[in-house]
DNA sequence: GCTATACTATGACGGCCGTTATAGCGAGGG
DNA sequence: CCCTCGCTATAACGGCCGTCATAGTATAGC
């Protein structure tokens, strides 16, 4: 158990950090001290280095997001979009808008080594995916034509992510706030 | 001529390295080298180091993106809608998905100096208050009602913003294009 | 008891970081 | 002619980075 808590408080701890400063300004070394571990032990866990240890995180954050948003939409579609603004309004009000998204963190930082996409921002594109996947079946259900649900959800997560970024640049939930109201008008409506 | 060009190249190559890697990530001594300039002469044009030189090209970037908005309003608030999507479209197609928006970037990297905002903050949130109050003002001279107008150009600078992380985690323009879609329907039939 | 296996502990490697200091240079004004 | 002043050039400062290697420890199976 001493092992799976100590590899899943590295986790979890290294996506708060992503959350708070960003992918790249992650340490490696801070996320291990952080969460009471060697720096030695995070490449037991992780073997695939930094990379792993933040595609890791970032799919952590993304489940516990979606497992929230599963429960509030079967009470509805505009239900689940209430739900997903609070949370993130929780998550600025509580860190005093230091923290954001982990998954728009990773998702703005071009991958340093030249090649491939990182597995992070792998995972980020999945944690979207996922999100936009049960808006887009809730809005269907409520009676969305096929096309105009996938779309009215790629618009729902794109504003909240951005409505974040928002808030913490001006130290204030009015971006957020507003982002939701105009959008829970919208999606209540059928637009 | 040669002090003016060398400084506003190195604050055009600050722009473009943030909205690549992100604040965090971008080096002076990177910025300086590509923009052929030496590293002394940043610290003589910039006394107040990073910081200065990061608000700098959030200005520059800022800017330059309000100039096109205002030239497109002038054609309704439509045409300034599809302008500004278009504007990021080319922006995600011609670096292959490797760069977004400088503002987006500086915004989701906490300050890592504990105490007050940083100055390239304060740019990035004047700078989202510049685009917002300018679609805002297009809303309203085509008859949107006060709050709505500026609720809704929250929105846009929002899923704009948002859509934009998700096509460079996708790599693919589509929730780009979907985002503009839906809001240009919703624009023009004044929601 | 003994060994294999999982994890801890520690330290080193080369490298880049932001920043500062100091010396050199070229052109314009006296 | 000289000298100031804007800019270049170069090197150094302490510090943190990702990663790897190695040695130690404890626990579980035989």
């Amino acid at each position: 158990m001493s092992d799976t808590s100590s590899r899943q408080q590295l986790v979890a701890g290294a996506a708060d950090m992503i959350r708070r400063r960003g992918l790249n300004a992650t340490s490696i070394r801070e996320v291990a001290k952080h969460s009471g571990a060697p720096l030695g032990s995070t490449y037991h866990h992780f073997p695939g280095g930094k990379d792993q240890l933040a595609a890791e995180a970032v799919r952590h954050a993304a489940e516990t997001t979606a497992r929230a948003l599963d429960a509030a939409l079967e009470t509805g579609a505009v239900e689940g979009l209430r739900t997903f603004f609070a949370l993130w309004r929780d998550v600025l009000v509580r860190t005093d808008f230091r923290a954001g998204c982990p998954v728009l963190a990773v998702s703005v930082e071009e991958p340093q080594s030249g090649g491939e996409p990182t597995a992070a921002l792998r995972a980020a594109a999945e944690a979207f995916d996922g999100w936009e996947h049960r808006l887009a079946t809730a809005l269907r259900a409520q009676g969305t034509p096929e096309d105009r649900a996938a779309r009215r959800a790629a618009l729902v997560v794109a504003a909240a992510e951005g409505a974040v970024a928002m808030s913490r640049a001006r130290r204030s939930t009015r971006p957020l706030d507003d982002v939701a109201a105009e959008l829970a008008e919208l999606v209540a409506t059928g637009g």
